[in-house]
DNA sequence: GTCTATAGCCCGATAGAC
DNA sequence: GTCTATCGGGCTATAGAC
């Protein structure tokens, strides 16, 4: 029986993944911000509340650090993300249902798709082979779904690799630059109302490019689905 | 007369601006791949061929260098890309030239591109007031444009201020993102093709949602057009 | 204008006491 | 597991010889 009080395995083991998950969590922050070069680990660890040897305790080093944090943004990115495929769901919907899933990911988790963004411009200096792994199933299982539709004539046929670039392109500017929009808007934040403009907008241009019909009242209620969806959050 | 053979006045300066040229240039491109705090001043002066000494003997301070290499970008890009007014044009073949100038942009200055979506996704912290002067009208006259042509019936109501976001994101994403396309394309480099492509995608996403008709012909005719001009460069 | 030298600071990472 | 102390190195920027 030792003097001091220790706690018991299971609460250091909660205690420790409290701590890590608070220098996760800040340090994606940063490093979406300025790059993993422009941030230190003083940064992270000042913000997590801790000393930067603390931190060096938890994580062996800073790349480490940001190896761990990128790959958790791109799993929670891929699963979080239902892919294009669903037997019960025509095209319309399927492509509805994706965009909406694409915006609410740059609604709740705008640093990891800046954070992501970071690394795609720098080249993927440090994570290549990550995103190389998990990106292009991903890529393919859409693709294939696209051609599948094209091939049955349920949309119009177009550059199936462009159409998701484009698209990608469209929603996940919403969070990458969040910054430029608010200035131009005049704007302190974005808002609920300006993603579902933004829905929208990509959705009319996604029915009109690949000859889509629009369904005569569904725009409204899934509008207001999609409202409700991003203001619980 | 001086025993040593001096320059005359003219041939001095025109020598100081190459060299300041090689700087700029080289800043560019490595700012734009890794940020502001990822490059030193070391790196860029050794790309262009100089010491660390003599790079801050042309420019006072790295932060001067770059608000420097970041307003020369800014400028390139409002002036090289002509507004959607223009008296000549109906809404479609503006927006044809619009888009295709946007894309052209993205395949001669990627870096230049990349340099801008890093300095916002950093919410700029270098140069917001530069980027409000500059960026602001040219918002409000594109805005203005696409606002008379939906008051007068030539193209589908839908939001402004959304249109143009997605619009520039696809067209940007082509710079910022080249890295993603290749790993996807498995390919070395995009190609003047890829860019057709991406063209004649954006095209008919915007022909769709705003109600445009799609002229019989001469999507051919300009696609190889603009074939010609990308290869010219 | 370019060189060597260096000031003054911040960085990531480690060592060892407690 | 957190602390103080520190190493070795890179950084921006300046000083001064030539």
């Amino acid at each position: 029986m030792s003097t001091t009080a220790r706690p018991p395995a299971v609460k250091r083991q909660a205690r420790r993944q409290n701590i890590e998950s608070a220098i996760l969590a800040v340090a994606q922050e940063r490093f979406a911000l300025h790059g993993y070069g422009g941030v230190s680990v003083d940064d992270i660890a000042a913000d997590a509340g801790i000393s930067k040897q603390s931190l060096l305790y938890y994580f062996p080093s800073k790349k480490a650090l940001y190896s761990r944090v990128f790959n958790d943004v791109l799993d929670s990115w891929l699963s979080n993300l239902n892919s294009l495929a669903d037997a019960d769901l025509d095209p319309h919907a399927a492509l509805e249902r994706y965009v909406t899933q694409k915006l609410q990911f740059s609604y709740d988790h705008p640093s990891g798709s800046r954070l992501f963004a970071q690394e795609i411009i720098s080249q993927a200096p440090q994570c290549a082979d990550d995103i190389e792994a998990k990106l292009v199933p991903a890529f393919r299982a859409e693709a294939a779904v696209l051609n599948r539709w094209m091939a049955n004539g349920d949309v119009a046929p177009l550059p199936v690799a462009h159409l998701l670039f484009t698209l990608w392109a469209m929603t996940q500017t919403y969070a990458d630059f969040a910054w430029q929009m608010r200035m131009l808007l005049g704007k302190k934040a974005l808002e609920p109302a300006d993603f579902d403009l933004a829905r929208e907008t990509i959705i009319r241009m996604l029915e009109g490019a690949l000859g889509l019909a629009r369904p005569a009242t569904s725009a409204v209620v899934t509008s207001q689905q999609d409202r409700r969806r991003i203001n619980r959050t």
